[in-house]
DNA sequence: GATTGACAGTTCTAAAAAGGAACTATAGCG
DNA sequence: CGCTATAGTTCCTTTTTAGAACTGTCAATC
């Protein structure tokens, strides 16, 4: 499979790591979030190279992750700005640093605390389920088919054509 | 920057990145989401050349997001299960999953729907803050330095080192 | 007026990673 | 014995990335 099949896939996680499924563009939308906005000062905080880093900012833009915007003329010089798409992805950040925080930090403990503005709390993130508000666990999530599913992997029940593989149970994820 | 150097970083998503930051590990762990156990359907599924599978299930091992369990003898073979702390990244993928869900998804609609089987109804996930129950949003969330933070980029206040480049006000993420 | 520095990239070559296909090893089955 | 299934490994080619230097524009400094 080549980057550019991903977007093809008829699953919403392989179509959003053609977007963000890169080491490098997470690091540049972690500072995104901190505020971050010039090639130069991205380049400094994060030690990549600057073709990648062009590469990278390119490819976000073109995404709609992020928006080239002017700040000055002569000679012209432009940021780049998180647009509401790129917002969105807060809670990816969120859940990846979360995960961190309780599986991977060393014996000096977390790097950052969170402190939310509307309870003044320092908090964890936590996932939970739009209609029932409780937390959610792999084990009690079932996934279905949508609209938009491969018939391949996931055929529907009335359709003619043979799995490809023996039909599935229901999912998690 | 190398990869390896990414676990010494003094940030939680680059330290969760030397794991996940990779596009192959995370269609892996959709992969083990989904029940999927066995090299083969793993390698089927994917279409993943069997030489890096087996790279990448040796590195989600080695960093104990999956157990490596034999399930017959004669020959060995084994299945990869996920354990507690690859669990653990379901927020994660959830969060990815919705992401792709609203903004990457073509005219045929969602490829997957979630039921959670404790409320019986098709849901969203939603990332809340821990204490006061909110939805979280990056403008609403403030970062302080914790115990771990990297001195050079988040001074001390009252350590004698100069920062490196300006102080910088709280930041989001 | 020449020099230096900031900024936002681009160009070049060498090294590392990924892709693709075939091959290995073990056992069960007919 | 030949065939299939499983879980990898080996070999070679192509693509990406790393690392460093270079370009062009303007502003401020010597």
């Amino acid at each position: 499979m080549k980057w550019d099949a991903l977007e093809e896939e008829s699953c919403s996680i392989a179509r959003s790591l053609a977007v963000i499924g890169d080491r490098w563009t997470l690091l540049v939308l972690r500072e995104c979030f901190l505020r971050v906005r010039r090639f130069e000062e991205f380049q400094t905080n994060l030690d990549i190279t600057r073709h990648l880093l062009a590469d990278r900012l390119k490819k976000l833009v073109s995404y709609g992750v992020l928006r080239r915007i002017p700040y000055q003329d002569c000679p012209k010089r432009y940021e780049y700005l998180l647009t509401p798409k790129g917002l969105d992805l807060y809670p990816v950040l969120m859940a990846i640093v979360h995960w961190g925080d309780v599986h991977m930090v060393d014996e000096r403990g977390r790097p950052l605390l969170h402190e939310h503005k509307n309870c003044g709390k320092v908090f964890d993130p936590v996932m939970v389920c739009s209609e029932c508000g409780e937390p959610l666990r792999a084990r009690e999530v079932h996934t279905h088919p949508g609209p938009g599913a491969d018939t391949d992997r996931f055929p529907a029940g009335a359709n003619g054509k043979a799995p490809r593989r023996r039909p599935r149970r229901a999912h998690s994820v």
